[in-house]
This record gives C-alpha cells, sequence and structure tokens, in this order.
DNA sequence: GAAGATTGAGTGTTCAATCTTT
DNA sequence: AAAGATTGAACACTCAATCTTC
C-alpha cells in the first residue's frame, strides 16, 4: 500500500508508520487500560501531530516570503477590525494565546512601527492596539501575498474533508469556549 | 444554542468572538483576495487554535500528575514497540517531531534512567533506544493512571464527530506523508 | 556524497509573580 | 479582592551546522 499516487523518488516502500501507527496506539491502550476513552488518546495524537507539521511547514514557507504567521495574523485582526483597534485581552482570544504572549507580540510589533499601544482612558487598566498608517499599508502588502502554503498543506485532502474539519473543529472551539470560560490565565494562590 | 451545524447565519447576538470570529476571518480574506482558498486559511486557523489550547490543557492536568506529556508518549512508544527498543529515527517519525527534538527528549529520559542508548551495531549511524527495567516498570505505572485531560477535553463533542474528526484527521496525516517525504529535517546548500 | 544523530543558537510559548487600576 | 497587562524564567521546539558512518 503506502498511497503510491505519485512517483516518489525514495520509493522504498516505507515499512513503518504510515500514521496509522497511531490506531496501533489506539489498540494497545485499550488492551493495557480499558477504562480510558482511547479515541480521545488518538485524537489528540493527531491533533498535535498535524498542528506540529502544519506550523514547521508554514515556518519555512512564510521565511522565504520575509514574514511571520503570527504577524501575518496579528495584523489582520486589528486590519479586519471596525476601526482598526482592538483591546490585547480581545487579541489574545482570538489568537488563543496566554497574555505573556501576546504581550511579546506587541512589544515586536511595535518595535518595527506598526502598531500603537495606549491605555484605554475608560479602563486604564487596559491597552488598545492600534494600527498604524505604516502597519496599515503593511497589512494590505502583506494580504496581497498570494501564499499558497497552507492551501497546499492541505492539498492532498478533498474538498468535502477540509470543509467537514473546519465544522468540526470549528464546533470543537465553541464547546471549548464554554468550559474553560472562567480562567485562561492569572491562577494565583494567595 | 450556536449549534450551527451548517453554513452559520449572520446570527450576531454574540458579543465577542465565539469562534466564528474565524468565518469573520475567512469572509473578509474572500473580498480582500478572492485568489485566495480562504477554506484552507480557516481551516490553519482553527486547527492551530485548538492544539495551542489542547497543549495548554494538558500540561497543566499532566503537571499535576507530576509527568510530561511528550515523556507518556515516547515511553508508550516503546513499550508498545515489539521488543521495547525503537531506532531514535522512528521515534522522529512517530511523533512528527524534528531530530534535534528527539535527541532532546532522549538525553533527559536517560538522565531520568528510563532508556538506554547504543548504537547499533549493524548501521553505527544508527541509534537504538530501550526501556530500562526502571523505565519499563514507569511506563507501567504512567498507563494505569487514568488521565481524563484529553477526554474532558473532547467531552463537549459527540462522539460520532470525534470519530470523524478522528478519521479525516487521519487522512490528513497520510497525504502529508506522501507529500513530505524527501525532507524532515537536513537541509543543507553546499 | 548521503543518512542519522547531535549540538548550539534562535524562537515563541506557558507559567508564576508583580504592578496598576478598578 | 479582582482584572488586565507586563516581566522574566523555564521549557520545548525548529533550524543550520557538524560529526560519524555508510
Amino acid at each position: 500500500v503506502t498511497r503510491a499516487t505519485d512517483s516518489m523518488p525514495g520509493a522504498e516502500t516505507f515499512p513503518v508508520h504510515t500514521s496509522d501507527e497511531i490506531d496501533d496506539v489506539v489498540r494497545f491502550w485499550r488492551r493495557e487500560n480499558p477504562d480510558l476513552d482511547a479515541n480521545t488518546t488518538a485524537l489528540r495524537l493527531r491533533l498535535l501531530s498535524a498542528a506540529r507539521q502544519l506550523e514547521r511547514v508554514l515556518r519555512r514557507e512564510m521565511s522565504v516570503l520575509e514574514m511571520e504567521m503570527w504577524e501575518l495574523d496579528m495584523l489582520l485582526s486589528l486590519r479586519r477590525a471596525p476601526d482598526g483597534a482592538r483591546r490585547a485581552g480581545e487579541l489574545c482570544r482570538l489568537a488563543r494565546v496566554t497574555s505573556g504572549a501576546i504581550t511579546n507580540r506587541l512589544v515586536r510589533l511595535e518595535e518595527r512601527g506598526w502598531i500603537r499601544r495606549d491605555v484605554d482612558p475608560a479602563d486604564r487598566r487596559q491597552v488598545i492596539v492600534t494600527l498604524t498608517p505604516a502597519g496599515s499599508q503593511h497589512a494590505d502588502r502583506i494580504i496581497s501575498i498570494k501564499s499558497d502554503a497552507e492551501t497546499s498543506f492541505f492539498s492532498g485532502l478533498p474538498r468535502s474533508t477540509v470543509e467537514r474539519l473546519n465544522t468540526d473543529l470549528r464546533d470543537l472551539l465553541i464547546s471549548l469556549e464554554a468550559q474553560s470560560d472562567p480562567d485562561q490565565d492569572a491562577r494565583a494562590a494567595p
């Protein structure tokens, strides 16, 4: 088997893994610890594996375009905002990273001159992030670059599968929001 | 509510994000740059968001059990092997990380006394990783711990969705294997 | 020269502690 | 006391270079 769809150079009939290694894991777990829901273990492994590989591929392809993925996402988040401004906390939730990560990103974007940080006069604990004119231009430039990176990553999948994955993962993310509403960061024991 | 199994209408009412923020991103992209396949952009965002959150939740829950996820996965990979041994390269492909990451993990596991690294006498470039008796015990102990972490992460999803995600992601991983066969690491220009 | 593993530098995240404002 | 943002340390990964072996 081994999906010999196209002519691969190293056509040495790969003896190992074929990703259904993970199915083996499931079978093993199910035998050793029947209490456990092995399906969710498999899903964890697949989700993390796919994400790691995606991140690696993306980083490679973006680096030749002289941009980084997080930068693209941040600028676009701001560019999409009605008035080109968002609060820092919003950006945390959007990108699903901790506030520390966002601060880090904001520092770098500010150094590059693409955003400005101002204290919210209404609630001085919050920070309002605004796209500078230069940042706005840069965002537009970035948008116009057609990066095939992610498209080619998923190109092995039929369109219907891509759509189904989208729907299912959206459901997952929505369900997570309901679950882990309370925290996100900050967990101090006084 | 929100159960938008299909097309997802404008259904405002949600004050913030609700993860269908990502659908907004799609609409925005599609308007700004129609050349781009916005569906794959959405899928990238969702895949990475879900993975990041999963990783964070898992780390938290595992830390109270005094173990790390990568450790569990590595020990189980070895435990599952017919003779309790695997080559380092195999472990790279299994975990979908670069060889540098595997070396790093192996160093730490060796320090803890749970594995041994030996040169393969048949091909002295390769390293054979073996579970020590202590490591084997530790793996068994770990297996017996019932960690609900991942199960609860996906608990908001109906069983059928979990299964569908599993098959779709498996297809993705298989397709990726076919694609990126040549490299994985090592990319030198002489 | 190519393949497998290792090293060290660089990157980007989480986490816990801290500061300010409410 | 709680919420939002920042800081710095710890962590774990990728990447490019290197070494050894084939």
